[in-house]
DNA sequence: GTCTATAGAAGGATAGAC
DNA sequence: GTCTATCCTTCTATAGAC
């Protein structure tokens, strides 16, 4: 019973990371979940008492995933050329995978920002932050970039991975008018906004 | 009454426009728009039939606006860098003064894909980009660009500018562990992401 | 643990008086 | 044009049988 107790509880959470992605928050419907995972309401207030705590830990879960994806870039033992390249890379083929991450992360962390608080607490920023400066703090004299401008280039580097995807929608209906395809939009991507980066900071 | 009518509609649409903005079209309740006109819910009614309709009229004003801040870019008779700072400072200045558009715009835009056909109908994207090519031809076989490595360029111009609004949630958070304002990030924003795209695309 | 049935509340929409 | 009152549907949540 414990064996098939985790195996409901699995397939309500699925379903219901499913659902909330699609539709948000405030769009998804318990019996559209209760749909999907093949069951009835009742059962998702048995497992999750209510909307809410299903939603948080489907959204938890979600923050997780997204952060542990940054992780690499500061413990990888590489240059700064090569962590840029490696990012790019990583991060992208992440995001085909999980396509829709970005617009449901992005949008339920604006409309509920008391939860940046609390994903915030798990990770310690500043360190990280001085631990990517230290690692490469000889190599940045021979870049244009001085601490002060970290914040820029950091969310210019993410930027250039995750707005596709944010406003998919947009992009891929302009691309397509011009005969071009989203995936392989993204494919040349990995290296042109590598390249791109690299070149921007580099020193005439 | 007829200054009246106009009166009260304009006072229905502004409220609505603040409340959709704020919650989206899932979130927002016509309770809420209604007070925040100060008037009751069947006056909503009244003058646009129902919710889905209000909402259409505010997305749509909204979807203008927002193209509308991209045109110049086309039409001003700049040299690509200076069409390259021009737009970043303008329309850095227009987030700035409009914050909450670029999640609410790119997420209902997610959120109901059919919306982009009747949006880009009414531009003709493909003549823009070649006249916006047409226009630099020349300048651009002094930069590191094809006309393959357009939709990159373009895009990235975009994301840069966009998505510190579209993850603002999360990057206000974060600057703020660090002893950043926001504001001010933005104020920088306007010429490191001209100087860094510039830099990026000129030949070594 | 899982289901059916239903309570209870909220929200969109309309009728009808003024 | 504007309001009050109310209808009707939808949705979350719970009670209770199995």
């Amino acid at each position: 019973m414990a064996e098939n107790d985790k195996q409901t509880e699995e397939r309500i959470f699925e379903a219901a990371t499913d659902v909330f992605i699609e539709k948000g928050m405030d769009g998804a419907r318990m019996q559209d979940i209760a749909s999907h995972a093949g069951i009835n309401k009742a059962l998702l207030h048995y497992y999750f008492r209510t909307k809410e705590q299903l939603f948080n830990a489907v959204f938890e879960m979600v923050a997780r995933k997204i952060i542990k994806k940054f992780a690499p870039v500061f413990d990888e033992n590489l240059s700064l050329e090569a962590k840029i390249r490696f990012f790019f890379k990583e991060h992208l083929t992440f995001l085909q995978e999980n396509p829709r991450l970005p617009a449901f992360f992005l949008n339920e962390m604006n409309r509920n920002p008391s939860r940046i608080k609390k994903i915030l607490s798990g990770v310690d920023i500043d360190k990280l932050w001085l631990k990517l400066y230290s690692q490469h703090k000889e190599e940045l004299k021979n870049y244009n970039l001085t601490e002060e401008t970290m914040p820029q280039l950091l969310t210019s580097i993410v930027a250039l991975s995750v707005f596709p995807f944010a406003a998919r929608g947009i992009i891929e209906g302009v691309l397509e008018k011009m005969g071009i395809d989203f995936d392989k939009y993204i494919e040349t991507r990995k290296t042109f906004a590598a390249e791109f980066v690299i070149k921007a900071i580099s020193r005439p």
